[in-house]
DNA sequence: GACTGGCACTTGCGCCTGGTGAGTGCCAAA
DNA sequence: TTTGGCACTCACCAGGCGCAAGTGCCAGTC
């Protein structure tokens, strides 16, 4: 045990929350003092460690299962390991690669977000959850009006993530096809760049533009788009994958793996734990999570999109016994990809 | 006992099968003769039952788990239960306005397959399968084709079942709007009301008919649409639903719950699952089910559509001791109501 | 010939028991 | 502050036991 190895005590207690956590996180078993010391270069005697433990027990970051059990990470203690302990880790070149080709033969926005659930399960072997691209968070690429058969007209949005929306109105007169045409250009003028939200607001004035006669018309068209623009349901919309992984709850179905399962089923539970948009990583622990009924849980979650404006988010979710750097390595990566991919077109 | 009761012993002996499965689907527990006689009119001893029990055994209807246990039905006692042995059972009153009112409630296409996959795993208490309806089973409703700026042209097709496609094509020039509308109207004329496939095959044609410089524009726009009418991916799309009831299949999550929650993430493998269309629902058991991997599981399956033509598929999965009249009800009905709500459009 | 009661036999399952080993907390000494 | 030693706790496992369910077989009865 050299002299040189020695850390104040305060830095040593730390040093072996971390060894708690690395070591428990992989072998899923509670860690006592002599397998610490084995395990780790940390220079001093099992007892020693016994004593740093019992401090980290008193600070409710580690506990015991039972008397004669080892150590396991609390959820405090988690976040301590999270925010103050982990490095980030780099992916490997192999998985970099993985990524950069499954997700480049996407061929549109389903494909992208299938694709992705299906990386990102496999990267971090748990349960991954993708959200589909905001309609109401991008801007408006293209509207298009078009005569159908009597007085029914198809209209058609696209978005700048490449989402093509479309409905078909009923009116109560067939229209000419100079006014569709006039209809669709001045729409496109107006909203055309803007995001959803503020594209709705600035086709009401539109209505204004035009002659009394054609106003029904239009005013049609337009309530049609706003509930497109708006349209909540498609904002929802979220994939999961990985589910087989759930594995790493636990044993037993009814206790630990029904209620996830159960909770995936959930869209509503489901954009609760993917939480609030955050560009990188965002690590949720527990309770942090905010959801109740999935016990030793934690989400990793990140806005994915371009560099202006978040599109939606992505993660996974898996038990607080999670390899954090590396999880939260792969969901950034995949968040930037789909970015990237989505912002291509 | 009286004599009345009594039936030819090859009689009974099934009715002795079916009360063993009835029983052990309910209970979840091997049926014994004693057990046998107390929950049936019978009207012979539990010592009768035995002996029809060894015969039914020999036959491989019926399996003894261990020697001290009571008997199971096998595959075989299953298959002949469903042929021969059971009722169509009738839903109940509630449980048809359960369907009616929440598939009544969807908006889209994608939504009605959402809606349904949730009724059905809600009604049968097991892990539901909907394939989305196939394209290239339905006809071509209309065809749209826009110029948008430049020299691109939005092409978008509505088929029967309301699904709404839609590709952007690049051109070499600009094409007038006279050419567009008379391409546009050829191509309806040629393809409305037909099927995917032959209306591609139709499509080829219309080329023809333009002039040879008009051609290469001509065959870029049924170019794509052959490609929209023949996408494959999309008639792969599959939802599932109630993965939670899979507490049904066992205990053990490794071997019982693993592979299922495996395969049912695999498209190919649901598709392969839900089976050839069939009208009525259909019942397929263990290795009838053609997968590997999968002991002890059972599959409902049914094909939904118009009365001329079945759109896709949509069924369930369980345990092989499952409810088999209710299920093959609950498929049958769901598969009835979403045809229906997919003709009206 | 079909059915029945009786009986011996098998065997999974729950329960208890004792032994083992991992791990702890505390203490006195370095 | 660190360390070795020691007593203590407790989960886990294996073995043994009794119970209860269920069977197969057989001789007797209708």
């Amino acid at each position: 045990m050299p002299e040189d190895r020695r850390l104040p005590s305060e830095d040593r207690r730390l040093e072996v929350l971390r060894a708690i956590v690395e070591d428990y996180v992989e072998t899923q078993e509670p860690v006592g003092s002599r397998a610490l010391v084995e395990r780790h270069q940390l220079g001093v005697s099992p007892a020693t460690i016994r004593n740093d433990m019992a401090v980290l027990e008193e600070e409710g970051l580690i506990a015991q299962p039972h008397t004669s059990a080892g150590r396991v990470p609390t959820d405090k203690g988690y976040r301590l390991f999270v925010d103050r302990l982990s490095q980030v880790k780099a992916l490997t070149s192999p998985e970099r690669r993985a990524i950069e080709t499954f997700l480049g033969g996407a061929v549109d926005v389903d494909d992208v977000v299938q694709r992705s659930v299906k990386v990102l399960a496999q990267l971090t072997n748990q349960v991954a959850i993708v959200q589909y691209p905001s309609l109401t968070r991008s801007t408006v690429r293209h509207v298009e009006v078009v005569a159908l058969e009597g007085a029914r007209v198809l209209v058609v949005v696209i978005t700048s993530s490449g989402r093509v929306e479309q409905r078909i109105v009923e009116l109560e007169a067939t229209p000419g096809d100079g006014l569709l045409s006039d209809v669709r250009s001045r729409i496109m003028t107006a909203a055309v760049g803007q995001r959803l939200p503020e594209a709705s607001l600035r086709l009401a004035d539109v209505i204004g533009t035009f002659a009394p006669a054609d106003r029904p018309l239009v005013t049609s068209v337009v309530t049609t788009l706003t509930h497109v623009f708006s349209d909540e349901r498609s904002d929802e919309r979220v994939a999961v994958g990985g589910t087989a992984n759930l594995a790493r709850f636990g044993r037993d179905f009814d206790t630990s793996i029904r209620p996830v399962l159960e909770a995936l089923e959930e869209q509503v539970v489901l954009l609760k734990l993917l939480g609030e948009a955050t560009t990188d990583p965002t690590v949720r622990i527990g309770l942090e999570t905010g959801t109740e009924g999935l016990p030793g849980t934690a989400v990793v979650s990140s806005a994915y999109g371009t560099s202006e404006q978040a599109l939606a988010m992505l993660g996974t979710l898996g038990p607080t016994r999670m390899d954090y750097p590396g999880t939260m390595a792969a969901v950034g990566a995949v968040a930037r990809y789909v970015g990237r991919q989505l912002a291509d077109g």
